[in-house]
Formats: structure tokens, sequence, C-alpha cells
DNA sequence: CTGAAAGCGCTAACAA
DNA sequence: TTGTTAGCGCTTTCAG
């Protein structure tokens, strides 16, 4: 019942291997033929067995997209780039699995080693904080699996993609002290991620570019998660002299610092403004919406998969390339109260 | 280098055929021998080729989640249904593709076919609205292709899972009635969506129990995004009698709901009383925190697919299993103002 | 540029 | 309860 390339072959007037040449894209096949075969496949609505091409030349055809999801419960970023992946995917005949990962588990890299024994998964997608973990990365080497990453901390000899955080975080900040701040607080992402680095650091260059000294005080340990928004938040109207703004490393967090200032009886932005990073849905449908800073989370993934592909096309190296990001100036940022 | 099963086979002093036996969980192999054979395994540290076992057996161990993209952005319901099949995939030794799909497109059928041809998807687990698409359901049938579904909106004849909708809704619905309310409005979900109906019944007879009139002019139709909540809500204000609360048919609409209240200068709950549904990490990060009730969609992911994996095990029916919900009373409601 | 033969690692159908 | 034989649909040699 099944169309297979033999009767393709037939149909098309040579022999199975030259089908299969076409099929692969390989070179050495005179246009007039690949023409005919090609046409051939489609008049049938021939579909290759993804089985059969997987056992006689050990290639899968598939691309793991791995994530740690103990850091990162159900979170739109990732199922932003899982959509991107997926686009690479479809465009290049491949299939992708979701593998959810705990990276803090004792048996991480056996569940790795298995994830990829099991399925002869031809390449990986890793996103943070996985595209920095030295054991997995050395494992795939070893094991010579392809990887592109997301977002990578260490940008040397990876490709991927990446954005410049620290250059959005230091405009995001320069903004906030344009709007007359001076006492302007941070809540970091998860320490192993290079985004929260990053946008600490960006956080510090626009501070120290106009002489605002850098007090430790207003820097607080958050985990990318709403919860420690609230909490961070907290402890930062708590102190002396409370910021009158709050940059956090993401907009989960901004989200729960807003939470924490309507429980105080905070308005943002009157008493206080608040700004995070990524613009996620959530970002436009906080009141006020967040001031944050624009990253293309899809375009990422598909990104880093197109790399990847390239590279088990065996058609160049691969790059790590740059997306921009963009401000998003809204409603949660405004002038410090005056006093 | 590969371990495969003839090496298994010889390990354990028996045929390459009892190897296969034991590794697809086969009767009539003597229990000390499929001992034996599991040991080999496991010190030889044998992993099977999916390739190999597809090809031979035309099976693929492959089950796709289909859902539609275009009425589900990056939803957060979507990704805990996601993380539910792909629990119940590792439980039984399967794989998992995620499927976005435009319903709508004209060529909606031939992409499922190009799909489970492509891939030789084993099953599939069906989300809302596709669970319900009749031209799909038939395609699958016709394909022979098993398919468990996730809150359908017909119940017969199909397995998976669901949960009552109505009595939640109505629950919800007589919270509201026993604060005090008696101007209720309800934001409607997308019509193809039993969800949609269930809610909209669930309301009704809420008010009907304490014979509240229903009035058309507090029921709205919304789209189950963010955005219809806004711009219906703001329709529901403008009304003579505005409602002194609204029931939105999900938690994103609500949060919609009370963004257009916060516009409007209305706060919640004292001038205005909100709740949604589903209960998604969403709700409680709300200011106020949402009243919702608590859909538990990992669990119904993992659920429906455990459905279809006995279904594709050959070991009985499947069951359209019912889960229990959950109401979740927050800030977000209170009693109505008085006049 | 194209084709013929061999076999990837497993399971189906049959036999014992 | 176990083994034997053939072959799944494709790609890899290696020849032309």
């Amino acid at each position: 019942m099944p169309v297979r390339l033999e009767d393709v072959a037939r149909a098309a007037g040579v022999s199975p291997k030259t089908v299969s040449r076409v099929l692969n894209e390989e070179a050495y096949v005179k246009d007039s033929t690949r023409q005919r075969v090609l046409a051939a496949m489609e008049s049938m609505n021939y579909r290759p067995s993804p089985s059969a091409r997987g056992l006689a030349g050990s290639k899968s055809f598939l691309v793991a997209m791995l994530y740690d999801n103990n850091d990162n419960p159900a979170s739109t970023y990732l199922a932003e780039i899982q959509d991107g992946v997926l686009d690479a995917c479809n465009a290049n005949r491949y299939s992708m699995m979701v593998c959810p990962l705990r990276m803090r588990g004792p048996d991480f890299i056996r569940r790795v080693d298995a994830l990829i024994s099991d399925h002869h998964v031809d390449g990986v997608v890793l996103t943070p904080p996985l595209t920095d973990h030295p054991p997995l990365l050395r494992r795939l080497k070893e094991r010579e699996v392809p990887y592109a990453s997301v977002s990578p901390a260490n940008r040397e000899n990876v490709i991927g993609v990446c954005m410049d955080d620290e250059q959005a975080a230091k405009a995001l900040v320069t903004h906030l002290i344009e709007l007359g701040h001076r006492r302007i607080a941070h809540v970091l992402g998860i320490a192993n991620h290079g985004a929260s680095r990053w946008r600490l650091a960006g956080y510090k260059a626009a501070l120290s570019a106009v002489g605002i000294l850098y007090d430790p005080d207003y820097v607080v340990q958050g985990d990318f998660l709403f919860g420690s928004g609230v909490v961070e938040a907290r402890k930062l109207f708590a102190l002396p002299e409370p910021p009158t703004a709050i940059f956090a490393a993401n907009d989960d967090m901004a989200a729960g610092v807003m939470w924490a200032a309507n429980e105080r009886g905070l308005k943002v932005p009157r008493d206080l403004s608040v700004c995070g990073f990524d613009d996620t849905p959530l970002a436009s449908q906080l009141w006020p919406p967040l001031t944050t800073v624009r990253q293309p989370a899809r375009d990422m993934g598909k990104l880093a998969a197109l790399q990847l592909m390239e590279l088990l096309k065996g058609r160049g190296e691969g790059l790590l390339v740059q997306v921009p990001y963009s401000l998003q100036l809204r409603e949660s940022t405004a002038e410090p109260p005056k006093v």
C-alpha cells in the first residue's frame, strides 16, 4: 500500500540509488534526472520511511531540545523557543523531541546519555542553563553529538544564537536614570544563567556611566520565578532608603515586584518604577503594562536550530548569530516621587 | 561498537527472537529466561534501535500531541498538558512529537496526513478544539490511528480525560451569588471548545437555581485570549446597569477584565468581582489574586496519554477518565458594592 | 553521473 | 516455551 522508494525509481525509470540521491540532495545527479524523480515522488505522494532511513543511514533526522525544567516551570520563554525550533525542523524535514531534564539530579548525565542512545538523536538544541553545564558539554563532545545553544554564557567556540543582554540592560537602566531615578535596585536571576550576569553588568554599567555609586544593598538574589520577585521586593521596601525603581532580571520577577508593591500599597509607577526583561506576554498584561526589553525568543529558537542543521547537513561550521533587542517603554516606569 | 540484540542473545545464550520477546514484554517466556536476558541487557547497557524496531515491526513508538496554535498562542495550559503527555511517554518508553496545526487552514487534513505518514505515528493525543473537528476525527479513523482526547466536547465513544466544567462553573458562579451579586456577567470562550459551552451552562444553571433571570446582555463573546477580556469588559462597563461581577471563561480573559477594570479606575474586588477558570500560574500572580477553578492540566495530559498507550499496547479499550476540579477562592471576589 | 549488491538491527511468520 | 528464516525500506559501498 505505501509507496516505496523502489516504486518511485521504477516510475521515474532510474535506479533506487538515484532516487535516494535526490532524496538526500546529493550532488552528481543530472538536473533532468532530478526533475524527473522529483516529479515522480510528487505525483505518487511518496513519503520516505524515517525508520528505514535511520536504520540504513544511521541518521535519525531527530533533534532534541533540552531544557532544565527545575528552574523553568512551564515558562512562556521556553514555549516560544520550542515553537522556533519546531519552525526550523519543519523547514528542514527534521523532527523535534522536547526533553525536560533535571540538571541537579545525580544521574543527569546518564539521563542525557540514555536520551541520545535511545533515540539516536542527530543533534541537540541547548537552552540556559544547560548551555553552560560543563559535564554535559563534555559528554556531548565525547559522543560527537553536535549541538547549538540559545544564549550560552560562554561564547567561545559555540554555535547558536545570542543577544546583547548587557547593552539591553544598560539601555533600560539608563532610561530609569534619565527619568530621574538614583536609587535603582536590581533583582538578579539565577547565578548560572549568563543572562543574570550580563543583565547585572548592564545595570552596573548604566550606573557608573553617570557616576552613581554601586550599592550592594540594592542588588538582591532572585531565581527568575514570580515568587522571588515578591520576596525580594519586600526586602527592598524594608530598606532604610528604599529604591524608587526596581529592575528585575526578567518579566516574571518584575510581576512579582509589582505584586509586592500592590501588597504594600505602593502605586506603580507613581511610588515605584518597575521594569523587567524578555517581553513575555505577561508584560503587556500587567497593570500598568511593564517596561521591558523585547527578546525575540521564537526567532532565537529557530535560528539556533537552523545553525545546528547547517552543521548536520555538513555545510559550514555554524555560527553564533546575534539577534537585536528592543526597548519596550510602557507605563510601569515614570519619574520618581518628588521629595 | 553499539550493542545489538544479537549480542545480548549470545551473551544470554538464547536466540535473538527470545530477546525480542523480552524486549516487547510478550508472553511465553520462561521467567528464568526472561531474568537472564534482562540481566544481559542491563549489564551490556543494551539500547534497542528505534529505527530497526520501527522498520521491522512497523511501529514507531511515537505519539503526536496535536494542537491548534492559532487559537492557543504559547499558552501555559498547553505547555502543562505537554508536560503531562511527556510524563506518560517516558513511563512507557514512547517518544512524543508536538505538532502545532492550523485547523482553519485549507490544507489542514493534508497536513495531518503528512504528519502521520512522515513519522509513522502510532497514536495521537488531541487537545481542544481539535478534539471535536469532525473531518480530523474521520481521517484518523480511516487511517486507523488511535487517539485520545483532552476535554473533548463530545463524550461518546472517546477515550481520554475530561472534567466536569459545568459543575465547576456552577459552583464558581454560586459563590458570586452567595457573596450577594445579582448582576453577573460572563465572557464566553471560543464557540467550538466544549469548555465554552459547559462553562456557560454552569453559569446559567447557577443563576436559574436561585431564580436570577438570564440576561443576554451580560453574556459577551471572548476568544480565550487576554485581549478579548479587555475588549469585552469595556463593553460590559458601558452598559446602563453594569455587572458587579464578571466570570470569564478562562484566566487569561479574566486578567484582561481586570486590566480593563484598572483602566477604568475600578478597583477589584471593591467595585467589581472577577473570576476566571483554569488556575494557570497567572491567576496567583495577578493583583489581587484571582478566584478561579483549578484544572489539573498536567495530570490531564498524562492521563489522556496513558489511556492512549493502553490502547496501543493492546490491553483494554481505554476509558474517558474524569478528573476532579477544585475551587480556588482568592481576593478578586468579594461582596458587591453597596449601591 | 548512475547502478548493483549487500546489509543496517530488528520482528513476523512459521516451525519445532 | 523457544528457534529459524526471511525481509521491513532505505543507504552504503563499490563498480561502472
